[in-house]
DNA sequence: CCGTAACCGAGACGGTACGTCACGTCTTGAG
DNA sequence: CTCAAGACGTGACGTACCGTCTCGGTTACGG
């Protein structure tokens, strides 16, 4: 008969069955209406719960939006088609699709428009969304230099920090093609964002050489 | 002798200095308050109008917003450092300093967010924030074939082409960089994206020559 | 040669037609509006007129309305039918007429309820409408007093007191039924109602004879 | 076993306290500002209550001014002063006493205004204060013919219809005398109207009697 | 017959209140 | 202790009129 602290506390348990609900309720209202005309009452109707359940679990509009879409990231997949270049327009595609979705395409810009003044929910963002999708570079860099399509890294430092870089710089042209200037991320644009990723503006260059290299600096 | 229509309508005209003083006040509310704060009444209240003044110009938040950041933008340079490679970094960090302001970081994402639901708006942003600074790597370009160290373009539908990739990956990388990864853009970190950007990520790669064009085909 | 104030001031007369077209203008938007959606906006669109040009001859809704209306009741008419309750259910019901036509019945009590807090206004409405109306009461009494069927007045002082008496009662009967009770003033009420006010109410009563009247006391 | 709709609804109860509150504070913004000017932001304001929960309850301005005025005319009382002329005296005195109140000056008119167009608000009067108030005339003419007074009625029907006379006849008098003529409904006149009410205007003349009667005609 | 002063239309202006909506909290009764 | 229901205080929304103010342009007198 032991008298410890029970796991399980008094009172009437959460239903399990209402955070699902509420999140792809969520899912939906975003499709529908939007970052701006979604409603935190409407999101409770449509799971058929009470708004203060949905306050209980959530502290806001903000902090359940970036829930509900960052399952939805955890969706893509680095499928291997045999080559880095390959494999980096296989990511992007997914990647674009994804963004092409309206659930995803408000939801997502919107967290981080409220994220520029709350440091909770930069947190919150970076740790839901940004850091999880990072191992979609870590694996596509393991798999290239088990491949000898890329040099091994020079320590674990510079390791991270080009990591990060390449992150930005494909989330990145993804999201401004798709969100900013406002045109498809086609296979067509794909191909060239991944060829230049991969060798640069100055290939063709005559001084895209050493020359260049040189003039660039060591970092 | 012509009859044409009247430059001067009929009635009390509008006052220019109201213009003004409403998109500045805009952006001293933004830096305050951020984009969900921010209301349009308060806005009246600090540009010394009346509400209806401000709407009798502007359709509503998304539009005055655009209005007011995209005057931001207009600020940005492309200096003469000598290369290329000085030049990218120099806007690029202009860029980045612009987006360490707070009128621009909430501003420019909200509006992207709600540009997602609405054509109109993102007709706006293009025409007044993205076409508008793609002159930055026009001129850069230009000025870089000028010296030799950018092929010249096998023709303009290709080079437009190209223009719009290369702002989307430095707006992209720089933005996402700045808001979502939410690190600080500073000078290592643009040394080394002005690095693989203009080599590419397979430069040193024994793979990283003539090889890898062939694979990745032509476009 | 005489220099006094001229009686035609200098500059451009004011438009008479003017005048009468925001008069009817404002008749007709009480028709279609009533007092509380009419809109002196509204009125000057109709008559044709700017907003201006009615603000230059009304000090605002309360006294445009009581001049717009107070046209209406010069149309009332004591006909002779020959004997005192004739008349008075003759003009009894045209009275009835004018306050079942929408511009008279919504501008009058409206104007009413605002003069109850408006000292120029109620003095406006008395000048306007209440004393140019009791013409009829005198008109009717004097007419009644040459037939025989009513008694000379005591003195100037007490005919103008009862005058002002039987005016409140005839009209206030009229204004209460049709507006208050919201019942029409048709014909069999209208002799009902002269039929009291030229007998009383205790008429048949074995009471109602000299005892009663020296109950009531002199006045 | 009966399964009838439960006397409990679901949900958090309206306070019954934030009703009286309200419409406390309708009176007083009547007092101090009148009927236009009088505002629901204000009454929400003065009842320490939000604008929501007045919206909750009321349709409008209009709905909640004629609830507000409704109870003040609950306050009217029959005194028995012995004699049908002394309670009529009694009665008046009283109503004309609270029609020199602000809150039901103004109150009353505009609602009854606003009636003129809206036939919702029209029953509402009705039912609210009208058909209320005419408790007072029916027990004064029971009161009356108890004591011999006045004769009793033909018919159900005829007593209705005179009651519904009687009552616009002093109603309407004392609302024209104080609110149109705007003159004071003092004790001298309500002398004369009383009167005048119970004997008729030609008493006094040759042709009072059975002669005018006839001329009438019946009804 | 010509200047000029007051008029006119149009419409922008600073305000005030509107009635609605969503927020996030609270109060209820049931489980 | 949770739940559904729904009323609550708060505060912004976008609209409608208010009454005032500029505009450019138009009369009709009076010198």
């Amino acid at each position: 008969m032991q008298s410890r602290t029970p796991p399980t506390r008094a009172g009437r348990p959460r239903s399990a069955a209402a955070d699902a609900a509420i999140l792809a309720a969520t899912r939906a209202a975003l499709v529908e209406l939007g970052w701006s005309r979604l409603t935190l009452g409407d999101v409770a109707t449509r799971a058929g719960v009470a708004k203060t359940t949905l306050y209980r679990r959530w502290a806001g509009k903000n902090e359940l939006v970036v829930d509900a879409v960052a399952e939805l990231f955890d969706e893509l997949r680095l499928p291997d088609h045999g080559s880095l270049a390959a494999d980096i327009e296989g990511v992007v595609l997914q990647f674009a699709a994804l963004l092409a979705r309206p659930e995803a395409r408000s939801g997502l810009m919107a967290v981080v428009a409220e994220a520029t003044r709350d440091e909770t929910l930069r947190d919150r963002i970076r740790t839901s969304i940004v850091d999880r999708q990072k191992r979609l570079v870590l694996e596509g860099r393991a798999r290239a230099q088990s491949r000898g399509e890329l040099p091994p890294e020079p320590g674990p430092e510079e390791a991270a920090r080009t990591a990060d870089l390449i992150f930005d710089m494909v989330a990145g042209a993804v999201v401004h093609r798709t969100l900013v200037s406002a045109e498809p991320a086609d296979e067509e644009w794909v191909r060239g964002f991944t060829r230049i990723l991969l060798t640069g503006l100055a290939t063709h260059s005559p001084f895209g050489g050493p020359a260049l290299l040189e003039e660039l600096g060591g970092v």
